[in-house]
DNA sequence: TCAATCCGCATGTCCGGACAATGGGACTAT
DNA sequence: ATAGTCCCATTGTCCGGACATGCGGATTGA
């Protein structure tokens, strides 16, 4: 490149380069007379655009004054949509630099979701066999999980889950009494966490701990194992959003038949 | 105050309610000489006066205009302090009622945290034994795990993690050329993803899978078990801030010493 | 006594602006 | 060539204000 002498503190204006990816086009717009959030539209709307691969891994997405200019919108509300989908972990900022899609390919973060509702997105057709469905009093164990007096009772729930009419996992869950009616048809038609959506409780956060230990005879045969076969283990502690707690269970899952996945976030 | 009768329209002014807890009153301060952002100055003090018990659960936190008068802040910036803490599963807010602090113990949420460090903040005294450390062509697998060309090499390092001088996991990790030095001196000393940090490697997300199965010949050796005994495994690939891929690791643990403990959060 | 309605409160959304701080490239001097 | 310096682009932080929205309690009416 010839570069021609220039004057005294001026710059030439910077070209894009061909090996870099410039500021992408795209065609974005916001409809104010919706009911949805701006903010909320435009990280859709980006989202979007990086699934189907409009925005490629790596590129940039223009700067953010420009970005709000194009599209009628504030600096704070355009910031507030690229927030969003930097803590999903899709877009990195870099501070003087700009803000770029991630490469990898991003799943979905590890979430609080059920096990019926993760087989059933991925085609295996759950079922769900109810084997106990009742209220037993609390051993004193349990009653420290959920929080509960000592001397009160609980719902019991045994559920065998299967998957292609196999089984799958063994699950026992505790429930403090009054919270939602535990009809077992209901049970056998969904997953627990949906049932308590459905009965207006907001869940907040689980404690988890995740582990494996051979199988005794009586938990063999519910899975159709034999004695002393390898299992994984769940164990949970589930809180709503006012901090009660909601459920605690125990898990048992065949492990030639399911393991957890899961994309983690560094938080920084 | 006798509180006289007021004309049409007027509401006496609400009494603070024995039986709930008014607003916290709270020595909160920022330091607007510091070069700490004043939100995270803030979002720091509330953290820990909820840690250490001065913000009770279930207790409002006063509403966010009255909060940023008292402190000489705005609004937004009172705002992004709370928002952090909502993110991080401490607050939750409700418009209409305020802002209050969980009940729940929420420790902290999964994090992309390395084994050793977990074992060290939990007083274990890890040490690490590095059985290889060498440079191997790549498998397909591997290869297709990393995202490198077929035909190149990987570093391949295989660990044995005790705690307390007892086996507890067996490590087996591919990383690309180039990106760090693999010493084994520093090996042993802490952990890998503490190395990659050191080596300017800005780590971002992780995919991991966990399952169970029953330990082989040689892997039960290695872990001092016996054949056929149930072992937990955990696969991971993990990407920097750039999208690359930086490693891709398969573990198992002895599950009699070692299970995965996390809080979920739920993403609304 | 109970249901419908109104109203205030607190958060949710959005704006327009200002200055600071950092990373990287361009230029300069060695 | 190489190291150092300067400047610029972009995000980070912060302000003050405005209106919208949903929740809950108090009032009102049946």
């Amino acid at each position: 490149m010839p570069l021609p002498v220039h004057p005294a503190r001026g710059y030439a204006r910077a070209v894009p380069k061909p090996g870099v990816d410039p500021t992408v086009q795209l065609e974005l717009s916001v409809d104010r007379g919706s009911p949805v959030p701006l903010y909320f539209q435009l990280s859709q709307q980006l989202e979007a655009a990086i699934e189907h691969g409009r925005l490629t891994p790596g590129s940039l997405l223009g700067n953010e004054i420009e970005l709000a200019g194009r599209l009628g919108l504030s600096r704070p509300t355009v910031r507030q949509a690229i927030q969003s989908l930097v803590d999903k972990g899709l877009l990195v900022r870099r501070r003087g630099v700009g803000t770029q899609v991630v490469h990898s390919q991003v799943k979905r973060p590890l979430e609080l979701s059920s096990l019926y509702d993760d087989l059933e997105s991925a085609g295996h057709r759950p079922a769900t066999r109810v084997l106990v469905n009742t209220v037993v009093p609390v051993s004193p164990e349990i009653a420290a999980a959920l929080g509960v007096a000592e001397g009160s009772d609980v719902h019991r729930v045994e559920r065998l889950r299967l998957a292609h009419g196999e089984p799958m996992a063994y699950m026992t869950n505790y429930l403090p009494l009054g919270l939602l009616d535990l009809d077992t048809r209901q049970l056998e038609a969904t997953g627990l966490y949906r049932l308590m959506r459905a009965a207006g409780i907001t869940l907040h956060s689980a404690r988890q701990t995740i582990g494996a230990r051979a199988a005794g005879a009586t938990e063999a045969e519910r899975l159709g194992e034999e004695r002393g076969a390898p299992l994984l283990t769940m164990q949970r502690v589930t809180f709503d959003d006012t901090g009660r707690t909601v459920e605690f269970g125990t898990h048992t899952y065949r492990p030639d038949r399911y393991s957890f996945e899961f994309q983690l976030l560094v938080r920084s």
